[in-house]
DNA sequence: GCCGTTTTCGGCCCGACTGTTTTCAGTCG
């Protein structure tokens, strides 16, 4: 089941933004807001604590720490409930929707009754929208627009969300003593950005044992289907959980036939055709005697087909199989490889934990460097000074060193619409590493948006640009620029460009980091973590990072400290 | 509803952007 904490979060969530759609107190709905946050980020389980430790969570009081023991007991709260019956079920999804908040959800349904995503997209259709107040032709024009790549998501979830239920449901048949073998497969072993379903896979000789263990699982509200080797449930978050049972003999062939993209297994097949051979879930045959050549690994099966293993995160057709036939796949940057992370907040700005936290959870990660980058003053929430940045230069260099941990003191640039950036040349010289982002203005023509990040590329100081392409999966999608004049700048600047780790981000995507690398650019594989608990997202940039094939060497955060620093004085004196 | 080197009340992350207005409301980062 989730943790506690995310369970909990997600009802202080929901609380909030029901009392936003209902007009509640706007203070209070933030009060549920940063609480829901800080709950979820929470280092600690919640089904640990008593009332008094409860309460010394940041941004939880005495009424909402009552209000989490009730969630986290009962798992009902009387507010909540009676929010839910003035709320129509569906009127809360439309805050998911960009460009429409609590204000205009409350709107359209009191004037309109839309209480939906469909029902908007009807009132769309009628050009209903235009005629209420506050609401014109081009309101509606961007609505649609965002509806539609909110949609285009089409259901898929995030690789993080899918990893984590994933990786529960595979705890839970591994404790079966029928189950040999289990885990999952299909595009979420692939490590794609987003998953549609989750597919397990296991192998037994006992299928009937796995299938009732399987129904079982907690996790699953039904199991709609379910014969003797395949099953279908529905999680009680209402996503899709196929299982497939197999003989421990096949279980490598298995694994191939269900881990691979459809062109791969078919350029699989094809290939194995060719050479008299055919491949199934159950093996490598000849065609001629039906002798079984390969099973019972996926070395073997590639192997038999006179290719060297293919990592999963490659399984996509992209010319890893022409590769693997002439032994010249790449060696992939891996976690083990990554030696500290660059771009990293503390509560200085929007991060939740302070900077001996963050410098303490690095320890744990065992990484030989951090760098610390807060946001800087032009994203003006933030309210960062030079004065802040001063003092917490002078803390981090007090900590530097200890638990064989280097600091660096940075900070996350705003690249503003003409390409020019926070503080002054001179002030930006005292740190130690620049990450330089876009935060805003994220329309602008192809060529302005080319020439906006080049000039950054270019800035002596800047050293890597901050999930450049400033995505956010199924929500706003990526700036429009010239890639490869983007990259060349890049290469010739020596200036990083990063692959966020976070999951709605992964930026650099896959394919933009492999050519980014073909380009001679360097990469910087980061979490952009807010939170201690955001370091583990290290992983997901990694995915991304091998399905775009990019070897350690092109990583600059998998090298030593001092190669590292060179790169980042940029050719000049720091 | 939380919080406190403006401390038990009265603030609360600030400013840009957009499309609608004709001086502003809603949304976002």
């Amino acid at each position: 089941m989730p943790r506690s904490n995310d369970r909990v979060a997600e009802g202080l969530s929901e609380l909030a933004d029901l009392l936003a759609i209902t007009g509640g107190d706007p203070y209070r709905v933030r009060a549920y807001e940063k609480a829901a946050r800080s709950v979820a980020l929470y280092p600690i389980d919640i089904d640990e604590l008593d009332a008094k430790a409860l309460d010394a969570i940041p941004a939880v009081g005495p009424r909402i720490s009552k209000k989490i023991i009730q969630l986290r007991d009962g798992g009902h709260l009387e507010e909540l409930d009676e929010l839910r019956a003035q709320v129509p079920a569906g009127l809360r999804s439309l805050l998911s929707v960009p460009g429409l908040g609590p204000k205009r959800a409350h709107q359209v349904y009191e004037e309109l009754r839309v209480a939906s995503i469909p029902d908007l997209l009807e009132a769309l259709e009628h050009q209903r929208l235009r005629e209420l107040h506050g609401w014109g032709p081009t309101s509606e024009a961007r609505l649609a627009a965002a509806i539609e790549q909110y949609q285009q998501a089409g259901g898929r979830m995030q690789l993080g969300v899918a990893l984590a239920l994933a990786e529960e449901l595979v705890g839970g048949l591994a404790s079966v003593p029928a189950v040999n073998e289990v885990t999952y497969a299909g595009s979420l072993r692939r490590m794609r950005e987003t998953v549609g379903d989750i597919d397990l896979l296991a192998a037994s000789s006992n299928p009937a044992a796995v299938m009732e263990a399987f129904s079982r699982l907690p996790q699953l509200a039904e199991v709609p289907a379910r014969g003797p080797t395949k099953a279908t449930g529905i999680t009680v978050t209402g996503i899709h959980v196929d299982v497939r049972v197999v003989p421990p003999s096949s279980w490598g062939a298995a694994l191939v036939y269900f881990t691979g993209s459809k062109a791969h297994n078919i350029h699989l097949r094809r290939m194995a055709q060719r050479a008299g051979l055919k491949l199934s879930e159950y093996g490598l045959e000849r065609i001629d005697d039906g002798k079984m050549l390969a099973s019972a690994t996926e070395e073997q099966v590639y192997g038999a087909l006179g290719l060297a293993f293919v990592p999963p995160t490659l399984r996509e057709d992209r010319g890893e199989i022409e590769a693997a036939l002439e032994g010249s796949l790449p060696r992939l940057v891996d976690l083990g490889d990554i030696r500290g992370d660059l771009h990293t907040h503390t509560n200085l700005t929007d991060g939740m934990a302070s900077l001996e936290e963050m410098v303490a959870a690095a320890r744990r990660h065992r990484y030989r460097y951090l760098a610390v980058t807060d946001h800087a003053p032009l994203m003006a929430m933030q309210r960062m000074t030079t004065e802040k940045a001063l003092a917490q230069r002078a803390a981090l260099r007090a900590l530097d060193g200890a638990g064989g941990l280097r600091l660096l003191h940075g900070s996350e640039l705003n690249i503003q619409a003409d390409g020019s950036l926070d503080w002054d040349d001179d002030f930006l010289a005292g740190f130690d590493l620049l990450v330089a982002s876009i935060h805003s203005a994220f329309s602008m023509s192809r060529d302005e948006m080319t020439a906006r990040l080049i000039k950054a590329i270019e800035h002596p100081a800047v050293n890597i640009i901050g999930h450049p392409t400033a995505r956010s999966i199924g929500h706003r999608p990526p700036i429009v620029f010239d890639a490869k004049a983007v990259f060349d700048a890049a290469a010739r600047a020596g200036t990083a460009l990063e692959i966020n780790s976070f999951p709605d981000r992964l930026d650099l995507d896959d394919e933009l980091a492999r050519l980014a690398q073909d380009r001679g650019v360097k990469l910087a594989i980061s979490t952009d973590a807010h939170a201690t608990r955001h370091l583990d997202h290290l992983r997901y940039g990694v995915a991304t990072a091998q399905r775009g094939w990019i070897r350690p060497e092109s990583v600059i955060n998998t090298w030593p400290l001092a190669r590292l620093r060179r790169f980042l004085a940029k050719g000049r004196h720091r």
